[in-house]
DNA sequence: TTTTTTGTTATACTAGTTCTATAACAAGAA
DNA sequence: TTCTTGTTATAGAACTAGTATAACAAAAAA
């Protein structure tokens, strides 16, 4: 697994390596099943305690995107539940859309661009 | 202008009157040219410090939402600058939009939920 | 003119977050 | 046994959020 952080970023280091790891889910550079890094391993390699990686680890279980034990380690699990992840993405997309629309960008523009970034994903798996 | 803060949320006050105030723009509960109360007099009837709103103030001016002068006070300004607007939109899908592929979500129903959600905001008008 | 209100800036304090550091524990694997 | 695993505890440094009091210049109202 390829990680880069960018220390000089105003976003916290936790969240950028969340971030990193939902983005390599989404493109399938990591698979369902596959197992992460332990959080020893990856913070060694980053160069960054062992603290900041078990937290970002932790809000990935959390909210369901991997299952930790001491057993077989940090294993990517996709969710199955249509309705929650529906609403999820309901949630999330309130601020950004409502920002887009103070920008004066059209329903039709919006979904040019939810299709460009969609695809973005998609092509790169 | 109506502002309701949860003090109990895990979400910062500022950032819950900065969300609720691209919520309102968004919906055209406040229109381009119209005036924000100033920054003393929300924080009043809040009941919060004036330094909490000044902040959310300085964040919605300095990208772009509203103009701030002692003269005219805090102004809606719709910005116009449409590329901007669509390369803004793009950055703040990716991170949503990977989530909503981690859970499984297929092109088709990420444009449903989109076109609920802007259809919210339209209809709110 | 005086008073009030405006945005803006400065300083200072508390409480909480982020990140690091060292340490320890139980449990499975080598 | 030895190593590695996730997990928890504690503690410190640096930063952020929110509050509080105060002050300034400039426009508006009295």
């Amino acid at each position: 697994m390829f990680i880069s952080i960018d220390f000089e970023s105003e976003e916290a280091i936790y969240m950028q390596l969340y971030n990193q790891v939902i983005f390599q889910i989404a493109t399938e550079q990591i698979k369902d099943g596959e197992t992460l890094p332990s959080v020893r391993q990856l913070a060694d390699t980053i160069g960054i305690n062992m603290h900041t990686v078990n937290k970002a680890y932790s809000i990935l279980r959390q909210q369901g995107y991997i299952t930790l034990d001491k057993v077989h380690g940090a294993v990517v699990t996709v969710n199955i539940d249509k309705l929650a992840a529906m609403e999820e993405l309901s949630d999330n997309l309130k601020v950004v859309l409502a920002r887009a629309l103070c920008r004066n960008l059209t329903p039709g523009e919006i979904h040019m661009i939810v299709d460009e970034v969609v695809n973005s994903f998609i092509n790169d798996r």
